[in-house]
DNA sequence: CAGTAGCCTG
DNA sequence: CAGGCTACTG
């Protein structure tokens, strides 16, 4: 038989379509609880995506300001440089898009100032100042526990106090700050709570001088002395100053202004400035490190250019790239790539890629069988060629899951054979993307990916378990009387149920052998449901025992102790 | 006790 | 699909 579930049973696909499209579309602003879900995504650095977001305002003065972080040998010093779009230029390109697009999207929603791509940019970036800050060639482990957990200690606060705040009805606030006005002892805590920000703001600080420093030791060998005079020239020390209005400013040294008569008198203001100027210099310590580094490989990529062997295809140079880039740890992923790693050319301008590519990694084509698929679903529209790419345009799950599965996941995103070639090579900008992927990658990102595979594998076998209990009972309900009349075909219902879920775009053949483990499972459920054994709350469990042991082996790669 | 599977929920 | 919770296991 043909087993046909109710219709509002059966996902439709356009409205599964359109609904993914939607998910992928829309802006986070528009996402329930947003400022929550954003604090909760990056889990390795909350805090930071957090205090980022705030600074934006600020970022648009530094792009106008960019000149403090390009020193201009790095821009006039090489001859190929003038002769194509530079990384420096794809820099400005990028923090002015950036800028623009932000200006827009403030424009349009004020409660929304940054799209996906730049947060996913920005989560890279702090993933990288985490990783410097945690390498181990300086620093001891517990200084640099010390500085991150003042870090943390510190989101933590602001993001108590940001649910708190959020929590409060708003006369309720009104009424508590009214309170607090007139109360004696909040101005004593609010003192309090101000010096403690200093004292965070400072340990901050010390911190943001000692990733610069970090930075600067690890590239001073690689630039030349002029270059290192532009940049002391153009003032490439990250100073932030509060002035006396509560305006904040670059200056020459880290100073904390704003001093204790203006504390006095408004101290709740001094508090909420301090917070800001918090954010604002971690935000500039990482923009500072980001321009740095894309300055760096610029200078770098005339000897790549010229590495490349000519009669190598694009494949075999890729996979060279991803092997090598497989061995690299940490230190040699935030030092300047070995020759073989990048090549930069000029025939792609930096708009085609101006952001970092999404480090999400989502749904590979998986059966509910525990086996991946080594298919790969169409990452566009079916109009629309695989490599026209827009920067807005996510590397697609399997495309990842793929890399991963043949690399291990610390290799470098960059040899995705599929990738087109401006995201792949070519993009100056995305040689700084993905190298900041690449540390991101190898700085949690084993445990995020497996952790994050195991629940998909969980998702997908449930809902594969939920579609067997639906189309037994539908059996059951539609009269079938015999088991044996239950079979499974291409053409069941239950099997496009399933394959809308699985192989949306029917990217792959399932294999027969599906279809028989399907048909098996429907067999158990309508067997375990005619015999009312689903009034023990645990009756699923037998027909799980069965089943699992039905299913493939899991692939070699993921028995791998780099999965672990 | 940490890690994991399974269930529930949004 | 992902997060939270609970029960189970080594």
């Amino acid at each position: 038989m043909n087993l046909t579930p109710p219709d509002q049973s059966i996902h439709k696909p356009n409205e599964v379509c359109v609904e993914d499209s939607k998910a992928d579309l829309m802006l986070p602003c528009f996402r329930r609880d947003m400022y929550e879900e954003s604090l909760s995504s990056y889990h390795s650095a909350p805090l930071i995506s957090h205090l980022l977001r705030k600074t934006i305002h600020n970022k648009r003065s530094i792009i106008n300001n960019n000149q403090l972080y390009m020193p201009a040998s790095s821009i006039a010093g090489s001859s190929m440089l003038e002769s194509r779009p530079t990384l420096t230029e794809s820099a400005q390109d990028d923090w002015s898009n950036l800028s623009s697009k932000d200006s827009q999207l403030e424009s349009a929603s004020p409660e929304c100032p940054l799209s996906e791509h730049v947060q996913a940019k920005r989560a890279r970036v702090e993933n990288i100042i985490r990783g410097m800050a945690s390498s181990p060639s300086d620093k001891s482990h517990a200084e640099r526990e010390n500085a991150e957990s003042e870090v943390s200690r510190y989101g933590r606060e602001v993001y108590k106090e940001n649910k708190r705040k959020q929590k409060l009805p708003q006369h309720q606030e009104h009424n508590h700050a009214a309170i607090s006005a007139s109360n004696n002892d909040a101005n004593a805590s609010r003192e309090e709570e101000c010096h403690k920000l200093r004292k965070q703001l400072q340990s901050m600080q010390r911190l943001l001088h000692q990733l610069q420093e970090k930075f600067l030791q690890m590239y001073d060998h690689s630039n030349t002395e002029s270059e290192e005079k532009g940049e002391q020239k153009d003032g490439h020390e990250l100073d932030v100053s509060v002035n006396s209005d509560n305006t904040l400013e670059n200056k020459d040294s880290w100073k904390v202004a704003g001093g204790c008569s203006s504390l006095q008198r408004d101290q709740k203001s001094l508090q909420e400035m301090l917070k800001y100027e918090l954010s604002r210099a971690i935000s500039e310590s990482v923009d500072l490190v980001f321009r740095r580094l894309s300055v760096i490989l610029e200078n770098q990529s005339p000897q790549l250019h010229l590495c490349q062997s000519p009669e190598r295809t694009n494949m075999e140079k890729q996979e060279q790239q991803a092997c090598s880039r497989e061995t690299s740890d940490l230190e040699t992923a935030t030092k300047p790539r070995p020759a073989e790693c990048y090549e930069s050319t000029p025939s792609h301008s930096p708009e085609h890629q101006t952001e970092a590519l999404s480090l999400v990694v989502r749904k590979p084509p998986l059966n509910p069988l525990g086996s991946v698929s080594h298919a790969v679903k169409r990452p566009y529209p079916l109009h629309q060629s695989p490599f026209q790419f827009s920067h807005s345009t996510p590397l697609h799950d399997s495309q990842i899951l793929q890399h991963l599965l043949k690399y291990g996941p610390h290799a470098n995103f960059s040899g995705i054979s599929c990738l087109p070639t401006s995201l792949d090579r070519s993009s100056t900008d995305s040689s700084v993307a993905l190298s900041w992927d690449s540390i991101a990658m190898r700085s949690k990102f084993n445990r995020c990916i497996t952790s994050q595979l195991i629940k998909w594998f969980s998702n997908f076998r449930e809902f594969y378990y939920i579609q067997m209990e639906k189309f037994a009972r539908q059996a059951i309900m539609d009269g079938v009387s015999d088991v044996k009349d239950i079979s499974v075909t291409r053409d069941s219902e239950v099997f496009r149920a399933l394959n809308m879920h699985y192989n949306k775009a029917n990217d792959f053949q399932v294999p027969e052998r599906f279809l028989e483990v399907a048909e098996i499972t429907l067999h158990e459920f309508y067997n375990a449901i005619s015999l009312s054994k689903d009034s023990d709350p645990s009756w699923k469990k037998a027909i799980y025992k069965i089943i699992c042991k039905l299913d493939s082996e899991v692939p070699d790669q993921f028995k791998s102790s780099s999965y672990m």
